[in-house]
DNA sequence: CACCAGGCAAGTA
DNA sequence: TACTTGCATGGT
């Protein structure tokens, strides 16, 4: 079996049994970044509460984000942990925003994938899994997303070493999968969600995943 | 009580 | 280059 088959195999097992994900969660590209930058070693549920924070004063919106005072931004995303971190890291996003595209997150994408996504690695605070959130989710580039838990998934069914790289593990999606905004956003979706409820650290009990036996 | 969650950068040797 | 450590809230 090809890995390309192999790939689209597990990629059909969790889609029949789960069916879409509709993510990324959120309503503009804007609030999709932010979030990205918030979910950083974070539970989901604690960016939520972060975000609604900032929803509930209306500050969701690049001018308003880049105007607040860092305390006050750190104050708001206290939910989200290491908030005084996220404030300058958020910070750091907004000013290279504000100096490549007039705040304008989606001007982004008019750069190609790889230039766009090579800017946004320069900016101190986002780090290539929060720059492929941010180019597939918000701005609808092709980049596959590396996780946590696509490390572990795919190293519990010892297809990876435990200490694969993100880039080299990236690369093991796209050097044989199809160049494909949906494909890629429903691939990782799924295995976030695959991940949560079966792929944990101490992980409960793998005989209910719809991954099991994937590889017969 | 211990451990975990959709990382990243800075420090050390 | 290759490890280690700080960052922090909220749920199980």
């Amino acid at each position: 079996m090809t890995r390309k088959n192999l790939l689209l195999n597990m990629y059909g097992a969790m889609h029949e049994r789960l069916g879409p994900s509709y993510w990324w969660p959120g309503e503009t590209p804007f609030e999709i970044a932010l979030g990205a930058i918030l979910t950083q070693n974070t539970n989901w549920e604690n960016v939520t509460r972060a975000l609604a924070n900032l929803r509930e004063e209306s500050l969701l919106s690049p001018e308003k984000i880049f105007a607040l005072p860092e305390e006050r931004l750190a104050a708001l995303i206290r939910p989200a942990g290491y908030f005084r971190l996220k404030a300058r890291r958020i910070k750091h996003f907004m000013t290279f925003l504000h100096r490549e595209c007039g705040l304008c997150p989606e001007k982004i994408a008019d750069f190609s994938t790889q230039t766009a996504r090579a800017r946004l690695l320069t900016v101190n605070g986002i780090g290539p899994e929060t720059a492929d959130s941010i180019l597939l989710y918000a701005l609808h580039k092709p980049t596959f997303v590396v996780d946590a838990y696509t490390r572990r998934i795919l190293n519990r069914h010892m297809l990876v070493p435990e200490d694969i790289g993100y880039e080299e593990l990236r690369e093991y999606f796209m050097d044989v999968l199809p160049v494909d905004v949906v494909l890629y956003s429903e691939f990782h979706a799924l295995i976030v969600r695959v991940g949560k409820k079966w792929c944990r650290k101490k992980q409960p009990d793998c005989s209910s995943c719809p991954l099991a036996g994937f590889l017969e």
